[in-house]
DNA sequence: AAGGCATATATGCAGAATACTAATATGCGC
DNA sequence: GCGCATATTAGTATTCTGCATATATGCCTT
């Protein structure tokens, strides 16, 4: 990318990182999915300490040489069995006391899947409901709950991370269908009306919404219909890369 | 913030942090303000190896310990000697081979400032004008030019943080008025606009503008109005803490 | 094959929000 | 008082959004 000075190199050959203060840092993932319209978050249940037994978001600590966003695919892999499509960076916790062992710098990413792709590996894993009340932009505090509405505590901060990344996806809905990426390959509209409807915890207008996706120019109609669904059949759209 | 048990003490006790690897991680700062109706970062010369002698954001290596908001916070009142009053975290970036030294992870945050209180500490700094390309929402390249128009090569990978953080901002604007940052506490609508138009690089409607900020409730009329500018003074208004 | 059903899709319209174009008000300098 | 420059307000055109309604279509039952 940047090339580098001929004494640039010679200073280089002789550099010592030893001398700097060098930090944990860890790749989180907020693994969101859309199941019988509700939100989830794939967790697992930490084996080690601490924090032992609760439930945490995948993620681990980021190697030396290892790219961050393919820390946060690698850790999708293990425990979602599935490679990423849509994984962003959400925002990088640095708190001095988020973890009780030492210091422990976490780069949190969020990845969006249908629930089709997702499998759970083994038991330590399961899905929770997701629960982030609206309040102001900041986040209010997000909840993981089983699915008969008890509460489930998260290791660490983690609370704070699930809230953020609702947050960020509900505002990148007002300018993006970002829900198509929860979605099969090819979707109608309405399954994708209510992704968006699931993630906003509101009722959307459906001809709004119809006129505003298809004006948007990001959806594609590949030209076939849904099969067998007891009903009129609706076209099914893909998703156009970027624009 | 989270409780620990009795047994995760008895665990930390023993807890060796040094067999985990590490990184050096460094927090740098996109210092934005507005001059004379255009956009302009605070770069400094850089005295040392790599890139000895091109521009570059302030920054620095973040030590154990330290906040990486103080972090941020530091080196805006080294270089610029102001307190930060909008700060707030960018991105961060973790490329492999971003620093030719050796993988340094870098938390890139963006400040908004008035021109009127930011001061060079000394002749290693300046301002460069930034020009940021619309394109798409990644974020088009960046570039910092002197006065002159002539193009400044950035350290390191400087250039597409600038352009993160511009287009963070622009994206801001459609909901929050965080121009108000980069004027003094009491500012006109006018001034606000110069602002938002000078950081989106287009004409905004002048009564479009005001009816929409009005709306917002995020303005507060102080009831005075601006003295003696040689035509009708304009309302002074203030910005509203949170909501 | 006909008709019922459930939903997709299209259309019309009212109200809200937003752009564009003036017109008018106000303070300052002379 | 007059002219200038800009603030502020008004008015209209245009687009967006929500709601209601009408129609189309495929599947199912009989």
């Amino acid at each position: 990318m940047t090339t580098i000075s001929e004494e640039d190199r010679r200073f280089l050959e002789t550099y010592d990182d030893t001398r700097y203060e060098k930090h944990s840092v860890a790749v989180d993932v907020v693994i969101l999915t859309v199941r019988e319209k509700r939100l989830h978050v794939l967790l697992h249940r930490r084996s080690n300490r601490p924090f032992q037994g609760r439930w945490a978001l995948p993620g681990g600590f980021l190697r030396k040489g290892e790219d961050m966003a393919a820390a946060a695919e690698g850790a999708l892999r293990r425990k979602a069995g599935v490679d990423a499509e849509y994984l962003e960076q959400l925002y990088t916790f640095g708190g001095v006391d988020r973890d009780p062992r030492t210091r422990v710098i976490s780069v949190a990413y969020y990845a969006l899947l249908p629930t089709s792709k997702l499998s759970l590996r083994d038991d330590s894993l399961r899905f929770a409901l997701v629960h982030v009340p609206w309040e102001g932009e900041a986040g209010g505090p997000a909840q993981a709950r089983k699915e008969n509405g008890e509460s489930l505590a998260l290791a660490f901060d983690h609370e704070r991370i699930l809230g953020m990344a609702v947050q960020r996806i509900r505002g990148k809905l007002d300018y993006s269908p970002i829900g198509y990426a929860m979605l099969p390959p090819h979707f109608t509209l309405r399954e994708l009306q209510e992704v968006h409807e699931t993630i906003l915890d509101r009722k959307l207008n459906k001809a709004s919404f119809r006129r505003r996706l298809l004006a948007s120019k990001q959806l594609l109609p590949i030209g076939r219909k849904e099969l067998s669904v007891g009903h009129r059949p609706a076209a099914l759209y893909r998703w156009k890369e970027d624009e």
